[in-house]
DNA sequence: TATTGTTATACTCTATAACTATA
DNA sequence: TATAGTTATAGAGTATAACAATA
């Protein structure tokens, strides 16, 4: 609504369709391969990984949905699959009572682990084989572009706004 | 399996992880427009599209299933909803009874249009916006490159063997 | 009053397997 | 026997709204 296009032409089209077919094929792909090593699905293993990457492995709840994008009640009911799982832990934060922190535990670590390597051989097969260094290095600079770009406009998503709840 | 890669480098960790979040982000931001305009999920809204692209409107179930990627009973599934909508027509085929032919209705069409026009919107505020146009040829060029390379090698996901069934 | 998180609930979607019918 | 599609069913995931507790 606050664009003015009218149309794409055929190279924006063709950027678009590759975008939405490639990462629907790779993220089937992997999800595939996570669930054969770890049974974990895809959010699951985001989840875990941005855990492994935060330092101590611990974060809170709001922080960790950060970049994962949904909403609340769906990361509580994967932070509950995880917890009974024992891939992590849920306890009250110390500084707001309000908050959760959730933290990796040891088996969580060997999940990611063990999920880890056929990952990056999936990525390595699917994703990267058929493209040279310069394309990589171009592919991440263009993403890396719209990536910020995305994160400085949110897309209003979640508007508190009540809906018509149209025709049904 | 047939990769010997142990890792990715950042660049290459970058390229991946923006695609993930920027497919992500986009796709969330067109399901929403969808679901606002026509009341379509993005799976609804592609095979319409797809369909509306077919010349006369009208493909094989198996050949729409091609490239929107599922099982055969969720597109079973898909094709009765939007049927029952009335925005396509299933139809057994002429040369070979076994098929079915699916068929945009006026009214399917009417859908696709009244959303493309705030489709169109979306990609171009959340996505093309930080892109040059040297931007976008490299992408669609290198998108492309991965597309075709994953359509010929399908990522023999539906292994028909038997799972272990893990702890649950 | 605003924020953090949980619960209950309803719904959409997807996958599996068994099945029918035609080639 | 292989292909095209449907059905039944079960399960995972997500969103909404109402709620409780803390800031």
């Amino acid at each position: 609504m606050t664009s003015d296009r009218q149309s794409l032409d055929a190279i924006e089209l063709g950027a678009y369709f590759s975008l939405i077919e490639t990462s629907s094929l790779l993220k089937h792909a992997v999800e595939q391969q996570l669930k054969d090593a770890g049974d974990l699905s895809y959010v699951q293993f985001q989840l875990l990984a941005t855990l492994g990457d935060a330092g101590d492995g611990s974060m809170r709840m709001t922080d960790l949905a950060d970049g994962v994008v949904y909403s609340r009640s769906g990361l509580t009911y994967q932070a509950q699959v995880l917890e009974q799982r024992g891939l992590v832990t849920r306890s009250p934060s110390a500084d707001d009572e309000r908050s959760v922190e959730v933290a990796l535990t040891d088996a969580g670590r060997e999940v990611l682990a063990a999920v880890f390597l056929g990952h990056i051989a999936v990525l390595g097969d699917l994703f990267f084989a058929p493209l040279d260094r310069s394309d990589i290095e171009s592919l991440a600079r263009i993403l890396g572009l719209v990536r910020e770009h995305m994160r400085q406009n949110p897309p209003r998503s979640a508007a508190p706004r009540a809906k018509s709840r149209g025709t049904r």
